[in-house]
DNA sequence: CTACATGGTGAAGCATCATTCACGTTATGG
DNA sequence: CCATAACGTGAATGATGCTTCACCATGTAG
């Protein structure tokens, strides 16, 4: 259903070489890199781009879906060490700490991050793996409800909406400040 | 100091269509539209808009500038009704909450409040503003602090970082979740 | 009323980009 | 080793946008 013909050896190469450099350029200077660049650190022509992509905003789509994995698993884990013990709201603030401090200097996990919560209704991809994400946020949310920690009304909607907001141009010390604000507004009373 | 000559009649006249219609297009499509575009809303040619401006940078500076003032009157408003009795508190949260609202379909505010706080060391204008901004809240901040309402490490920094962080394209219910979510941290205890 | 500085015009110059395509290359099955 | 489908190439195309400039128009001082 996936693949009727199994990939030449150099284009699955080159498919490779393209999404390492897409994501690269686009993490460090946000998805408006131009095709031509983005060929250039993959060592192609603007051309083989678009054999594997039909367009710029798919080859930008599917890195950015790709690196929302790395979201996904974050997440995961954080359920993970949770069912081991570990508090859940404390794993609630360090993911979104994490979040946070990757978004300041990673323009593809920002994009990642921004599209949380929206309904990216065209990407069925982003869909899957959101629920990845939904999957493991929302125990952990209702398991530190339920120990304490966390405020009774707080929602899944609630953390994609600070997740998208999260403030990504400013310095460390007022990233730190903006959670430790927003933190004292989510503890439980 | 400002003005050798005292600009001609027809030249003062167009100016001002350019500011007008430049806020306006910038206030809708946000500080990217095309210099043709400002110049067919405000009636001239394109080349009219660089006798007034040097290049367009300065044209959107301008004109974020002129509505940072819109900011500025407000927080004086605040704090002139703060002088008569109503409760300083009540007073930030209103601000804060308009602000909001206003940067969700309005692009050049939106640009203003994310100016805020930051070091505009090129615009002396913008210093200016920002200056009643600054002398209009810190008392504001202050006397809500002394009243009890705000928790007592809250600065002006705080607040500047908050307004950068506005959730400007979220829908209504999601704006006012983030506000009630914030101020919820905000409040003394 | 006139001279001319000041202001206005908009086509043209440049850049930047996304996207296409006619053509050359190459992997691979037979 | 060959045939050929698949793939790669990069100059060309067309769109858009900022900025400039040679020329025209007009407000205004005298």
């Amino acid at each position: 259903m996936t693949s009727p013909r199994p990939l030449r050896a150099d284009a699955a190469r080159n498919r490779a070489r393209i999404m390492t450099a897409a994501h690269e350029q686009i993490t460090e200077h946000g998805p408006e890199v131009s095709m031509e660049q983005i060929a250039a650190a993959a060592g192609v022509a603007v051309g083989t781009l678009y054999k594997h992509f039909p367009n710029k905003n798919d080859l930008v789509t599917a890195v950015v879906t790709a690196s929302f994995e790395t979201l996904a698993d974050d997440a995961e884990e954080c359920l993970q060490r949770e069912s081991q013990g570990s508090p859940a709201m404390a794993e609630l603030t360090g993911f979104l700490s994490r979040v946070m401090d990757t978004v300041a200097h990673n323009h593809t996990v920002k994009a990642a991050a921004s599209a949380l919560g929206a309904d990216h209704a065209a990407h069925p991809a982003m869909q899957e793996v959101e629920t990845r994400v939904t999957q493991a946020l929302g125990p952990l949310i209702r398991t530190a409800q339920a120990q304490g920690g966390l405020r009774a009304d707080f929602t899944l909607d609630d953390l994609y909406l600070m997740l998208s907001t999260l403030p990504a141009d400013q310095p460390p010390t007022a990233r730190a400040r903006w959670l430790a604000l927003l933190l004292t507004g989510l503890t439980a009373r």
